[in-house]
RNA sequence: GCGCCCGUAGCUCAGCUGGAUAGAGCAAGAGACUUCUAAUCUCUAGGUCGGGGGUUCGAAUCCCUCCGGGCGUGCCA
């Protein structure tokens, strides 16, 4: 539509042109956009603006030129020139009612773009360290990764998800060692608990589970071979819970990426971080110094130089960063998407340093996802793996439920921490917004049923079948020119814009609020608009428009990852 | 000290690649169900866009500066 109105403006500012009516070189950038004040009209343009100066005429008359040009349009319901030279534009009804097919004929494509071109682009997220369980946080990071790659699907991307499991390295050792503790104390052995070790109540379940299945028997093993064989049983545990909880929530990952394999020498006899390491000495860009190896990422933008493998031999976490990053590339994505948290911004500067560095610079992308506040009635709870003070993401989901959560979590720009408030999710009332546009779709479910002829509350009618034999490919859609209806179709015909700018700016909340918005352009249609009367020809066409909302709700629903109710 | 994020209505936040009279939800007040679901709708009220300078036809938006809040700033992981 927008492209539409774009051709428009600039072929009726090019004839003015040609006709000698405007002296003016073709002005190459023609754009127009949508008024923030909706009684402004569907579409505006500064043009005049912009050129006036140029044409050596006043904004408002070279405004006028243009308006003049347009009218007559099938599409074009008004034009008015505004302001001090803005152009508003009206779309007729007959151009609205055209998304309404657009919409029933493209079903759940519809708002897909072409803007991806299949570009292969990769989103990871989560990355939890594999030492204990999902906290809230990675709960937000989950919903807000997937989404923003259904998201970038829905507008043409190929994507992949994958997580990033760290099971290499300190923390898998210390988190060892602190279950080996424990399950010496079970044993009734008297143990050290590692001074740094997790203090969590999850460590004695994961202890308590080894025991049942495995007894004394490791009481007196030595201490390295305990750990070593705890590590891995407790690793496992702990991996299953990540998968289950995520897919519970309705987040499925492509790859789960092992950090393991990048310290692993390959047939070559070399590990992925040496071969890494490798490619940037080849490049120039390491240095030896006090003993140990440095990347130069100064010279990439970053504030220092960064260690790669220490004066003792081992390699930085950042090391294997860089491998990992070396990895995902050679793998062939067009961009790679890193969704961190708030508390890793400090090293983006040096990942982004090394992509380059790689050869790949500026296809990282690396959004931070701001930590997540949890209150119960205002209460804070605190969150914390050492202490064992926590609420787990999966209390939280059994509580409040997948769709609630998901829901919130996406309701505020990314960078934005969030606030979130256990007994307001659960809230069953005008408060959740989530319930709002759920049942929107819920209602429209009831109206269909009605239409069918069937109970309205009767779950046992397939809302799509029903659908798709009730409502008449030719309706009279011109009979849809209420002011409400008019309002729902405009609301309608935004949605590939909403696609489009979540999808170029990461932004998944956009969606949540576009999906609000139009629940309540639905919901002020219901009630200004009967649907099911005694008129056929005004009924057939409402339900074409109450059908063609249900489709883009669902749409909507389903980039955001929250299921579409059919009754509540 | 330096870096990143943030400061907009009583609360939670949109709007930020410059555009028209700064928006929404909640909370507050007043209304609307014999109708396809009232988990809804309608109306009212609510603002020095943290302060100050600058850039220009035009600044919540861009630049500078100050104030306030959060996070980060390891040869940790």
């Amino acid at each position: 539509m927008r492209d539409l109105i774009t051709t428009l403006v600039r072929s009726a500012l090019e004839r003015a042109i040609k006709d000698g009516e405007v002296t003016l070189p073709v002005p190459a950038d023609v754009t127009v956009e949508r008024p923030r004040d909706p009684s402004h009209g569907d579409w505006a343009t500064n043009v005049a603006l912009r050129h006036a100066r140029e044409a050596k005429m006043p904004p408002r008359e070279l405004a006028e030129v243009i308006a003049a040009r347009m009218s007559g349009h099938p599409d074009v319901a008004a034009v008015e020139v505004a302001g001090p030279g803005f152009l508003n534009v009206r779309l007729s009804p007959h151009a609205l009612q055209r998304v309404l097919t657009e919409v029933r004929r493209s079903g759940a494509g519809y708002g897909r773009l072409t803007l991806g071109a299949g570009e292969k682009w990769q989103v990871e997220f989560v990355s939890a360290n594999p030492v204990g369980p999902m906290h809230v946080g990675h709960g937000r990071w989950a919903a807000l990764g997937d989404s923003m790659a259904r998201v970038l699907e829905h507008a043409g991307y190929a994507v992949e998800r994958e997580f990033y499991v760290n099971d290499a390295g300190v923390q898998m050792d210390i988190f060892a060692a602190s279950v080996s503790a424990r399950y010496l104390e079970l044993c009734g052995v008297d143990a050290v608990f590692p001074e740094d070790g997790y203090r969590g109540a999850y460590i004695v379940d994961i202890a308590r589970e080894i025991h049942a299945e495995e007894g004394d028997a490791w009481a007196d093993a030595p201490a390295a071979e305990r750990e070593a064989h705890f590590k891995e049983k407790a690793y496992a545990q702990v991996l299953e819970h990540l998968k289950r909880v995520l897919h519970g929530m309705g987040v499925e990952f492509d790859v789960w990426f092992s950090e393991r394999t990048l310290h692993e020498p390959g047939p070559d006899g070399t590990s992925e971080i040496e071969r890494a390491i490798a490619d940037l000495r080849a490049a120039g860009h390491i240095y030896e110094k006090d003993g140990a190896t440095w990347f130069a990422s100064a010279a990439f933008g970053d504030d220092k130089d960064r260690v790669l493998k220490k004066a003792d031999g081992a390699y930085t976490y950042f090391a294997a960063d860089i491998a990992y990053h070396k990895d995902k590339f050679d793998r062939g994505f067009d961009r790679v998407i890193d969704l961190w948290g708030a508390d890793h911004h400090g090293y983006i500067k040096r990942m982004e340093a090394a992509v380059a560095a790689l050869g790949h610079p500026g296809k990282l992308t690396v959004v931070i996802g701001q930590l997540v506040n949890l209150f119960r009635g205002g209460e804070v709870v605190r969150m914390s793996k050492r202490t064992g003070e926590m609420v787990t993401f999966e209390d939280l989901l059994d509580e409040v439920g997948a769709d609630a959560a998901r829901y919130f979590f996406l309701r505020r720009s990314t960078d934005q921490p969030l606030d979130f408030d256990i007994a307001l999710a659960k809230e069953q009332s005008a408060e959740n917004p989530v319930y709002y546009v759920q049942y929107a779709h819920a209602r429209i479910c009831a109206i269909l049923r009605k239409a069918a002829g069937a109970e309205t509350d009767d779950v046992s009618v397939d809302i799509a079948a029903t659908a798709s034999s009730l409502v008449s490919d030719d309706a009279p859609l011109a009979l849809l020119d209420a002011e409400a209806e008019l309002a729902l179709m405009r609301k309608l015909a935004e949605m590939p814009e909403v696609v489009e700018t979540a999808a170029v700016q990461l932004a998944p909340y956009k969606l949540t609020r576009y999906a609000e918005d139009l629940a309540a352009a639905f919901h002020q249609f219901y009630t200004q608009c009967r649907v099911v009367s005694d008129d056929p020809d005004l009924t057939a066409a409402r339900l074409y428009a109450v059908d063609a909302t249900r489709i883009a709700l669902k749409t909507v629903l389903g980039l955001v990852g929250v299921s579409a109710p059919e009754r509540m």
